[in-house]
RNA sequence: GGGCGUGUAGCUCAGUUGGAUAGAGCAUUCGGCUACGAACCGAAAGGUCGGGGGUUCGAAUCCUCCCACGCCCGCCA
């Protein structure tokens, strides 16, 4: 069963074809989008001057055509033509109640999914297991998360992939360290108790003895050859770092489990077959001892061919390869459709040398899409790539700390008769909120400057001010005495601020396929924080439990019913979550 | 040198296939708790959209040339 077209969806559908039986060709689009300004309706129409220009018309007069011909009794009451040609629709109060009605089953639940499409694959968070996770990991974690669980609740197939980094160079140097201190068996648990602090100590002792530097190159040609001592040795470093991560997930309450991790240590046996198939296919060149493939889209300096490196001069396998492997993978084993990349902008060449290479070796069907999402870095308050003074980068969990800390002493100050666990609580779940929603809610490929203060507020377009729009709500439906998940009523619109509150509810459907579609989260942000405010604007002005009359008190008690099921739903997709009281 | 990206209010950022008077938050100033939570609401002020040229009814958005910054460009990931 297809999804419910959103409102915005429907009117697009009806003045295209009303565009088409004006005169305009077969598919010109009547651009749809909400009205830019209050007094020009709900909705406007753009598509028919541009048609018109293109048809040598009038513009006004086309738009009149289109209009005339258009079937929107049913969603429209007032319609008009403006200015050059723009369409400018009022919905009808009959079709916004009628939505209304709906919202429960159309919006709030998750839409039904397509059996037969093919999954959706999303790598996201994919942390190299040889440090600690620091705030430059937020972005990808944080984003694709959320992006899943929009995806999920549009209607697909969601496969999320945890392609974390547990095979590289630098483990050779961790377990060579693991195994000088595991003479003394207590040490070496102190010590990976804190693994960032276990990555330093081991690059220092790498960077001033060079037998051990040594003995770690040596680690590595043993590990992927297999040793089974080094191999216990490294799944023990892996399962305590792993472990790490768990705990940030957990904390941030991210849907990563253990079952979505397929590292890069899990194609190691499929690599040398990814380079056979290459040379089967006729892609493989060698190139100054390396195994290359060149593509005539990728030019380098001089015009000269940009390879992507395939195997290295030594024998050994590099990201690209692992890269390769795992989209054969999750288009082979995993079936995927669609495979989303939430991995950071200084590695879109990589991609798309990688996916370039991948349809080229047949690794990829045609119809399957490949998207890098990319985003860009987080940057130190003085603009450059984020390092502390110390030159060290900030750990997760020091970050969640201090949000947790600073929302503690808020909520104590706010409300100080609330008991200290409930406080405790309330402030896990706004500083978490806070530091979450402050990075969804940017658009992702922009740099963005860490500053505790931003990343901590807890005033404006943040996510304690959904939460507190929402924790009122719910108070709401304490004093009137009603179960939200039950209530129901008649809903009739009669102040603006009803009115402008359902509009901004209704459109909620087009956000999200707009964020389901191109990967943007922070228009859920905004639109959400939209909702707060038209809700917090109808609540100033339209007394709900004082209301002039019953059916006027439950038609209000019905918007608020939505307004909280929306920001509950809508923070949930943010992967954030909300409280009765806050 | 080539490629990718960024540049919008004092600060942090939106701006949906080109649309009507470029929008928020923070900060600043002013006003609002004897109606349901003031972590709030209302109002004001604040802009050569990096710069020049072009395309057209119409440009922050498209084209072109510059400027600034970031990132990437063969054996790390």
């Amino acid at each position: 069963m297809p999804s419910r077209p959103s409102l915005k969806e429907r009117l697009e559908a009806r003045l295209t074809a009303a565009l088409e039986a004006a005169g305009a060709p077969p598919g010109t689009p009547a651009i749809v989008a909400p009205a830019t300004r209050a007094g020009f309706g709900d909705y406007q129409a753009n598509g028919a001057m541009g048609a018109a220009k293109r048809l040598k018309r009038n513009p006004r007069e086309l738009a009149e055509a289109a209009l005339a011909a258009a079937d929107l009794d049913d969603l429209v009451s007032h319609a008009e033509i403006a200015g050059p040609g723009f369409i400018n629709l009022t919905l009808s109060d009959a079709c916004l109640t009628a939505e209304l009605e709906a919202f429960a089953a159309s919006v709030i639940a998750p839409q039904p999914q397509d059996e037969a499409a093919a999954p959706v694959v999303v790598d996201y968070s994919s942390p190299n297991l040889a440090k600690e996770m620091h705030v430059g990991h937020l972005r990808s974690t944080i984003i694709g998360d959320a992006m899943a669980r929009v995806l999920e609740h549009t209607g697909h197939q969601v496969l999320r992939q945890n392609h974390v980094g547990d095979w590289g160079t630098q483990f050779g140097m961790l377990l060579t360290f693991m195994d000088e201190l595991a003479n003394n068996d207590a040490d070496l648990q102190h010590e990976l108790a804190d693994i960032e602090t276990f990555y330093r100590h081991a690059k220092e002792r790498f960077d001033a003895d060079a037998a051990f530097a040594q003995r770690a190159r040596d680690t590595v040609v043993r590990l992927q050859a297999g040793d089974a001592d080094c191999l216990a040795r490294w799944q023990q470093f892996i399962d305590i770092s792993m472990r790490h991560c768990e705990a940030v997930y957990s904390r941030l309450g991210v849907g990563l489990e253990r079952s979505h991790v397929h590292a890069e240590s899990a194609y190691n046996d499929d690599l040398a077959a990814v380079v056979s198939d290459l040379d089967a296919a006729g892609l493989l060149v060698e190139s100054e001892g390396a195994r290359c493939v060149f593509l005539d889209e990728f030019k380098g300096k001089d015009d000269k061919p940009l390879p992507l490196i395939i195997q290295k001069r030594d024998g050994g396998y590099l990201y690209a390869t692992t890269d390769l492997a795992a989209v054969r993978y999750r288009c082979g084993q995993l079936g995927a459709g669609r495979i989303l990349y939430f991995v950071d902008n200084r590695q879109s060449l990589h991609f798309r040398q990688v996916f370039a290479v991948a349809r080229a070796a047949g690794f990829v069907p045609a119809e399957v899409e490949l998207e890098h999402m990319p985003f860009g870095t987080m940057l130190g308050e003085d603009g450059r790539p984020f390092r502390t003074r110390a030159g060290g980068v900030i750990r997760l969990t020091d970050l969640l700390d201090e949000a947790e800390e600073r929302a503690f002493a808020l909520v104590s100050e706010k409300n100080p008769d609330l008991d200290e666990a409930d406080r405790r609580e309330i402030a896990r779940v706004v500083g978490i909120g806070a530091v979450k929603y402050a990075d969804l809610s940017k658009h992702r490929n922009s740099d963005y400057v860490f500053a505790w203060d931003s990343m901590l507020s807890f005033d404006g377009n943040t996510a304690p001010y959904l939460q507190y729009a929402y924790s009122r709500v719910q108070s709401l439906f304490r004093r009137a005495d009603v179960d939200p998940a039950v209530f129901e009523a008649p809903i009739s619109l009669q102040e603006d601020a009803e009115r402008a509150l359902a509009m901004q509810l209704l459109r909620l459907p087009e956000t999200l396929a707009t964020v389901a579609k191109d990967g943007v989260p922070h228009l859920l942000c905004s639109h959400l924080f939209d909702i707060a405010v038209a809700f917090m604007a109808f609540y100033e002005q339209c007394p709900v439990l004082n209301a002039a009359d019953a059916a006027t008190r439950d038609s209000r008690l019905a918007l608020a019913q939505r307004s909280s099921a929306a920001l509950r739903t809508g923070l949930g997709l943010l992967g954030i979550a909300t409280v009765e009281r806050m």
